[in-house]
DNA sequence: TCCCGGAACCTAGAGGCTCTAGGCTATCAC
DNA sequence: GTGATAGCCTAGAGCCTCTAGGTTCCGGGA
């Protein structure tokens, strides 16, 4: 009978890949039950429903995407660690697009509050500290340095700047020197 | 029989207030066809399919918003310019989510050619100007400001930012004080 | 060794959404 | 009036989600 083996943890990874394949929002449990050589009904064992497979996917890239950021900071301080963090990011957007889609939609109070809202903006906070801004500027701060990594990412993928011949990693190169020379240069 | 009067454009702009009402993914044909009490089919005759109808969607939001932003912008310059446009960005993903999220999605490159790469960039250059930067560096500042913008509004509507007691208000506010501050003083 | 409980997987089926093919019926121009 | 056209319909196929209720594999204890 050769059983596929399911384990949440195997459903849920290849759904990740699935979801870079395909896109997040063609992610589907019949795609991904497909995939295992399985019946749609059989993974409902694992999972709760198909907004169950998303979160899980969610909670999945945060978890690593907040690791390779750690990993990148390790060691670095000021600039080095801003450059490393932000690549980090876009890195991981650009090798994972459905991944990282995954992670904005879903941030119910929740899953946001297993992961994202800890590390991530608790490593960004230590690469602020560097700049030496007292509260609630370093907050604001945080916000901004988000805004724009995130912004800058998620239009990018979009196809966004493809209109104009600028090659988009040298403005993504000197975005991150505008924004080094704003966090050294805050207004108060 | 009374008929239900549909054309493209009375399809379309209740389609945009759907996809406020009830999110851009919940946005169905079926459920739009169930508000104008009318069968599916029916609106396959104005409609190609159901991505057509998101993009429709989506350039219909565009156009909104750059016609609110070009408002906006009426007899303003410098920092008033940028905190005007920001806001009407800002403004309309708040009061819009459905069709905000709809600008997002569906940047293929002959909808893009229709409205935004068009209309939304030439506006950011228009605020630029007031900063004299020269090439390639306002292109790079275009970027940045758009990536900034949008990024802070995804976030703030997908709720990333509510972990924090820091007011968004205030954070926004000094957002666009340290791009103005930022603009005036681009490193070289 | 046997059996037994739970996990893994199945079939069957209801219900929703998408979209096509083909037919009827208001309504407007003439 | 009479066509022509646009607006709307029924019927139905295909895919996806999810539930209810089996059946089969597997490890551990008597």
């Amino acid at each position: 009978m050769a059983r596929a083996g399911l384990t949440v943890e195997r459903v849920v990874q290849a759904a990740a890949e699935l979801a870079d394949e395909v896109g997040f929002d063609n992610l589907t449990v019949s795609a991904l039950a497909r995939r295992f050589g399985v019946k749609d009904a059989s993974l409902y064992s694992h999972l709760k429903n198909a907004q169950d497979l998303r979160e899980r996917v969610a909670v999945l890239a945060l978890a690593e995407l907040a690791d390779r950021a750690a990993s990148a900071l390790a060691g670095r301080a000021g600039k080095d660690a801003l450059v490393a963090f932000a690549n980090a990011y876009r890195d991981y957007a650009k090798e994972h697009p459905g991944r990282y889609a995954a992670m904005q939609v879903d941030l119910t109070p929740e899953i946001a509050a297993t992961s994202r809202a800890d590390r991530h903006s608790e490593m960004t906070r230590a690469i602020l500290r560097g700049y030496h801004l007292p509260e609630p500027d370093e907050t604001d701060a945080v916000r901004l340095l988000h805004s724009t990594v995130h912004g800058y990412t998620a239009l990018e993928a979009a196809g966004g700047f493809r209109h104009h011949p600028r090659d988009t990693e040298a403005s993504w190169s000197k975005t991150l020197d505008a924004l080094h020379a704003l966090l050294g240069n805050w207004p108060s």
